[in-house]
DNA sequence: AGCCAGGCGGTCA
DNA sequence: TGACCGCATGGC
């Protein structure tokens, strides 16, 4: 059991946010399964601190909740407009979270064209079926190995559609060495971007999740269609054509500036909870 | 019931 | 660097 001085922090906005699709509450502990590994996590709000029941180590899962970000020098580095202010002053204490590059991947290949509801779900059933069993009902994500030799096995399209294919391969690329996972930590972000969307399946949008969530990369700015609306209400409406998206993850980083992911994760959970645009402001 | 989802890749002009 | 389509299927 670890407690892990934790201010400017809010465990519930950190994991509901829609960053990471394996934690769930049960009162008012989350539960998760980071790194082939149970975690128990509680938040005591007097005293500042963050709670963790898991076998990993304590730096581990100190680098995993993005604890020595300086938020309030991010929050003045962002805070640009009302509508991001709002933002950042509503939901202040949401963290992005340090995944690992394996599953986060697989996690946005999966995501794409679906609804965050059912991504856990698929994920969940796709852990279950081939995931080690960890008790409890706890079962760790997948390994490359043996989502690469499912695929005839009509059991690892736990509804994946169409994206089962592409996600076999995807293994298959990490299990035959033809992707290495551990390269775009060393990599610049656009020299990244362009080895992840060798991948068949990752785009302009995975890429920049991935590279934000799991490689560190914070000037991605993934936008999918809730940021798009966004952009367009609040922001600019003339970005126009198939690579609107490209030139608003590009005007994201030149508006927000370094740290344009946490801008963008605000953004993105502030809509999520409030539904309709134009109730802010 | 029917639209939309943390998209991508391909095609046609 | 424009406009459209198919992909599979669940949420709401």
């Amino acid at each position: 059991m670890y407690n892990i001085p934790a201010p400017y922090f809010n465990l519930d906005y950190t994991l509901d946010c829609g960053q990471v699709f394996r934690w769930n509450l049960e009162d008012e502990w989350w539960h998760g399964v980071v790194k082939g590994e149970i975690v128990h996590a509680f938040h005591d709000r007097e005293n500042e601190t963050l709670i963790l029941d898991s076998k990993l180590p304590k730096d581990y899962l100190h680098t995993y909740f993005r604890l020595d970000d300086d938020l309030p020098f991010i929050f003045s580095d962002i805070d640009k407009d009302p509508y991001i202010h709002e933002a950042i002053s509503k939901y202040s204490g949401m963290r992005l979270i340090l995944q690992e590059p394996w599953e986060c991947l697989i996690s946005y290949m999966l995501a794409t064209a679906s609804n965050i509801p059912r991504i856990k779900k698929s994920i969940e059933r796709m852990s279950r079926l081939l995931g080690d069993d960890l008790g409890d009902g706890f079962y760790s994500f997948p390994k490359p190995k043996s989502l690469a030799s499912c695929y005839n096995e009509e059991l690892c399209e736990c509804k994946m559609g169409f994206r089962a294919r592409r996600i076999v391969q995807a293994a298959q690329m990490v299990v035959d060495k033809e992707f290495d996972l551990t390269a775009p930590y060393e990599m610049d972000y656009a020299d990244a971007k362009q080895y992840l969307m060798t991948i068949e399946g990752i785009g302009d949008k995975v890429a920049d999740c991935v590279l934000l969530f799991a490689y560190d990369k914070m000037e991605a700015f993934p936008v999918d269609t809730h940021v798009e609306k966004i952009v367009r209400q609040y922001y600019s409406d003339s970005f126009k054509g198939p690579y609107a998206k490209a030139k608003m993850s590009k005007w994201g980083h030149s508006y927000f500036g370094k740290y344009c992911g946490y801008a963008q994760q605000y953004l993105f959970y502030q809509l999520r909870l409030e539904g309709a645009l134009g109730t802010g402001i």
